[in-house]
DNA sequence: GTCTATAGTGTGATAGAC
DNA sequence: GTCTATCACACTATAGAC
């Protein structure tokens, strides 16, 4: 690295000081959308919040949904790491079982993160290619990331010929996923879903989705429902 | 019936007249959200578009949450109606075929009118029983009847000893309904779910939620992908 | 029952002084 | 870079005249 003369290193500074308060700002941001969702951060609250008045956030972030993109991000971010946490089971069915709780458990744990991230409406300029004024960049833009390390592990289950399914991996990921995504969104609106908790529905799904390693099926043994807590 | 005087008369005149305005406020309603959601479903707009003063209409609807209530209502309705075209499939597994295309083909037909049953935030006040400003019932009120529809086929391919999961039917049908309910949130939002088609996604799901008919599995031979268009 | 008028509150975003 | 002041809206809901 270079040294800097005195003029370079205030212009560092600045640019230092400049980026505290962007992180700042998306702090707060973060944690108003755990605790009241996203629809209820106003710039205006959020200006308060910061002690700043609401035009100093238009210096840091284009628009309120330019605000909600980061967010989403940071979000994606937490949730592949929460996959990449068990990236390192070599078989590729109880990897599929960790990551399919760490999935539900994420999206139960934080629901309005969750919601931000995958459960808001398409941008209505949709056609139009890229982001719109609310943040909404192409959802699958960072989800991506994580839907193909559930692929992954399908791939590898075919590859063992343990896959029963005859369809592509890529789709059964698909439908895992969109099972999951299924359990937390009804759960997050609350009445629906009402007799079975998410634990045992996900243990479900995951057996619907791929042959259960050996020794870990018919966790649940009986037809009556067991009473683990919903959450 | 009885005979009544011209005083019965007037008022039950009154009272059609009431009825009449009340329907066609709904009726316009349902349009609006149909083609713009409910989202931008306001007073005034559709004070506007009946031809009344915005004031009018609270005259037959308590609130604009009033109005979601009983749109809801309708849609759930519509949504149970399609489902009992089916229930006179006599074999479980293919009645569930048939309902499991018929929800999903509802929520991609009538984007909009889904969301507002299933995909909105539950009440804040969620603790107080009963309804809301909002108009948010307990969802689960009226899916409980098309759910109960399904749980039902699941009871018969359990008696019939046709359900490979030893998990409870109405388990099994939460878990089914969770996977549809993905596969149609997901692709409502966008661009998740992006390489695998609604219709083919949903045949997988029903696969992998309970055992095929003879003869109706394996739709999909090879693990390519078909290009049977999205919606 | 229906209207006009408006209260009351919120919003995102910007212009222009400093 | 930050502020004050404000634009230009939107909204639900109600009061009170007719």
């Amino acid at each position: 690295m270079p040294r800097m003369g005195p003029q370079e290193r205030r212009t560092e500074q600045r640019r230092e000081q400049r980026q505290a308060l962007r992180e700042r700002i998306l702090e707060v941001s973060r944690e108003i959308v755990k605790r009241e969702g996203f629809a209820s951060l106003s710039m205006r609250k959020l200006a308060e919040a910061i002690d700043y008045s609401p035009a100093a956030l238009y210096l840091h972030f284009k628009s309120r949904g330019d605000i909600a993109r980061a967010l989403r991000r940071e979000g994606h971010a937490s949730l592949r790491d929460a996959f990449l946490a068990h990236t390192s089971i070599a078989d590729p069915a109880a990897r599929l079982n960790a990551m399919g709780r760490a999935y539900v458990e994420f999206g139960l744990a934080e629901p309005e993160t969750y919601r931000l991230m995958f459960m808001e409406p398409a941008s209505s300029a949709e056609a139009a290619a890229g982001v719109d004024d609310n943040g909404n960049g192409r959802a699958a833009e960072s989800g991506a990331a994580t839907l193909s390390l559930i692929a992954d592990a399908f791939v590898e289950l075919r590859a063992a010929d343990r896959l029963p399914s005859r369809a592509a991996p890529v789709a059964c990921a698909e439908g895992l996923w969109a099972n999951l995504h299924g359990i937390v969104a009804l759960k997050l609106n609350g009445a629906a879903l009402p007799e079975t908790p998410a634990a045992m529905l996900v243990e479900l799904s995951l057996d619907a989705w791929f042959a259960p390693v050996k020794g870990t099926e018919l966790r649940f043994s009986g037809p009556d429902r067991s009473d683990t807590s919903t959450r």
